[in-house]
RNA sequence: GGCCCGUUCGUCUAAGGGUUAGGACACCACCCUUUCACGGUGGUGAUACGAGUUCGAAUCUCGUACGGGCUACCA
């Protein structure tokens, strides 16, 4: 295990999740930002999110707000943001133009930066002639730059006169010859990288919107970022990211590093595809594309509660050492640490979320589950008149419910008779002397019973023995007259809930239907 | 191809040089339950490979293999 210290603890922390507006929020995108929150908060720090709407291309309408959405359902609420508020805004990329603009421009001054002319023409040609068996995919770095159009390769004048004429153009920064970059990651430790295998990435582009490598370091400086945390795809340009900071704000200023280990699919990093692919949700909630009108289903939808969502989030890719696994977010504020997450991508298993799903539903109280559970009902047309019933329903079932869903099937029989009875599969079990079991069994009912579970079952097995049938033979019949199915609670739990009106009711429309 | 990161049961993981390599999910068996589940008990199952350091290596080092990521005027 790697210990490294948060050497700034003493300034304030401050983190911040950066998504970028182009679909729905993925099972990464929400741990990155679980992490993150867990760490504000354990910290007592501030949590940021401002939105990477740089490439307008990509931008998906909607997609801001399925964000918030998201952090709102799951219960991560920014401190800080575009809907939230604060003073360190915008929190939009793209209202921030002027600001990039400037910064690239004192990195050319300072002559870490230069102007490129190329077209994207000029690089496809770049790239297919300098393609080799060794490099397959060569980069803009400092042995092609000097065979480009850009600022270092034309004279002063030359360049002065492109500008001056509204030439397309981007600025790159110059990556130095044969330097060692290198940095403390929280998770990883030391990382270094040789510049010399780094590439003159674009850094702000021709429509005058920077790219994510300057975007990031100008926002974590300006918005006062204490620590960075991102995914580990983001690893390779770090190196980028690091020069940066020593060219413009100095790497004492820099915040701590630290980057998530991927979270895996079946195969490969997570895609949205294999939801559809592999029959289980991606995204935290649904998620409709605007373009293609396609819906992916989300978490939410699927009938997971935010804080078993949040909890199997957590613990994919970070323990506490100890054998606990079902934590409240209020636990995982207390014993999160960036020490303890792992270094190594780890497979999503839906077989052990939908365990998590299901432990949080048995350890919920009906208080947490009633809201949920209600409108599920109602959206299956139940009319509640009276509360407590649904109370007592939820109680009763909510062990064999994995999904919130579940609820559904498991309980609607409580509050409508079952719809369709299985006559083809009750009649070969069906006769008269069942029949004469069950009329004498609704007189007894109609008696002076007192309604209760133990009473109900005692005279139906007393009846059973005066008759000389098979208790368990009749049970099943009861379990179908009243629920429908071979489910559900015990069967004279269901009928003390029920009550007497409706049990009897329900055996006897069964009786004429079994004729 | 190049660079970077990684590798303990099928999956998530514990073990910070000395453990019969522990737990959870899944799977199997039994118990409980006259339904379906829950629950309980038990079981199958892992240190990628090869060297080195050491009295002793899952743990430290090196190499190999394998996996993943990045290699855009995407983020």
């Amino acid at each position: 295990m790697r210990v490294y210290l948060c050497s700034r603890m003493s300034k304030k922390v401050r983190v911040r999740f950066a998504p970028s507006p182009t679909g729905g929020l993925h099972l990464g995108g929400v741990r990155t930002v679980l992490y993150n929150y867990l760490f504000a908060k354990k910290y007592g720090g501030d949590f940021l999110v401002r939105i990477e709407d740089t490439d307008q291309s990509r931008y998906v309408k909607g997609a801001e707000e399925y964000i918030f959405d998201t952090l709102k359902w799951c219960g991560l609420e920014p401190d800080e943001s575009v809907q939230h508020g604060g003073n360190y805004g915008p929190y939009r990329q793209s209202e921030r133009k002027a600001t990039y603009r400037q910064y690239a421009e004192q990195l050319i001054k300072d002559g870490h930066a230069y102007y490129a002319f190329d077209t994207p023409e000029d690089l496809e040609k770049m790239r297919q002639n300098f393609k080799t068996e060794q490099n397959t995919s060569p980069q803009y770095d400092n042995n092609i730059r000097i065979k480009m159009r850009n600022s270092l390769t034309l004279s002063a004048d030359e360049t002065e006169k492109l500008l001056a004429e509204g030439t397309k153009h981007v600025i790159r920064i110059k990556i130095p010859l044969n330097e060692t970059v290198s940095f403390t990651d929280m998770i990883r430790g030391e990382v270094s990288f040789d510049t010399s295998v780094v590439d003159d990435k674009v850094l702000l582009k021709a429509d005058g919107m920077p790219t994510y490598h300057l975007a990031v370091v100008v926002d974590d400086y300006l918005m006062k970022i204490s620590h960075a945390f991102r995914g580990e795809e983001w690893l390779p340009s770090a190196p980028v990211h690091i020069l940066l900071w020593k060219y413009l704000f100095g790497l004492e200023n820099m915040p701590q590093w630290a980057h998530f280990p991927l979270i895996l699919g079946p195969n490969g990093k997570l895609s949205k595809r294999d939801g559809a692919k592999y029959g289980f949700p991606v995204f935290a909630m649904n998620w409709t594309d605007p373009k293609t009108n396609e819906l992916t289903e989300g978490f939410k939808e699927k009938g997971f509660l935010p804080e078993a969502f949040i909890n199997l989030l957590a613990l994919l890719g970070w323990n506490d050492g100890t054998e606990q696994e079902i934590f409240t977010k209020e636990e995982l504020v207390e014993k999160f640490s960036m020490e303890r997450v792992h270094s190594a991508g780890a497979k999503f298993d839906y077989e052990k979320a939908k365990w998590f799903n299901h432990e949080w539903i048995k350890k919920s109280g009906v208080g947490s589950l009633k809201s949920g559970v209600k409108t599920l009902l109602e959206q299956k047309g139940i009319v509640f008149t009276k509360d407590f019933l649904l109370d007592e329903v939820i109680n009763i079932v909510k062990d064999r419910c994995t999904f919130l869903t579940d609820f559904v099937p498991q309980s609607l029989f409580f509050f409508r008779a079952p719809q369709t009875l299985d006559v083809d599969g009750v009649k070969p079990k069906w006769n008269e002397d069942k029949k004469n079991f069950f009329f004498a069994y609704i007189e007894k009912l109609e008696g002076n019973i007192n309604w209760n579970v133990v009473s109900l079952e005692n005279s139906f097995k007393e009846l059973a023995s005066e008759k000389s049938i098979k208790p368990g033979d009749l049970l099943f019949l009861f379990r179908m007259m009243l629920v429908g199915g071979k489910f559900g609670p015990p069967v004279f739990n269901i009928a003390e809930l029920l009550g007497k009106t409706e049990t009897i009711a329900r055996i006897n429309k069964a009786i004429i239907l079994f004729g």
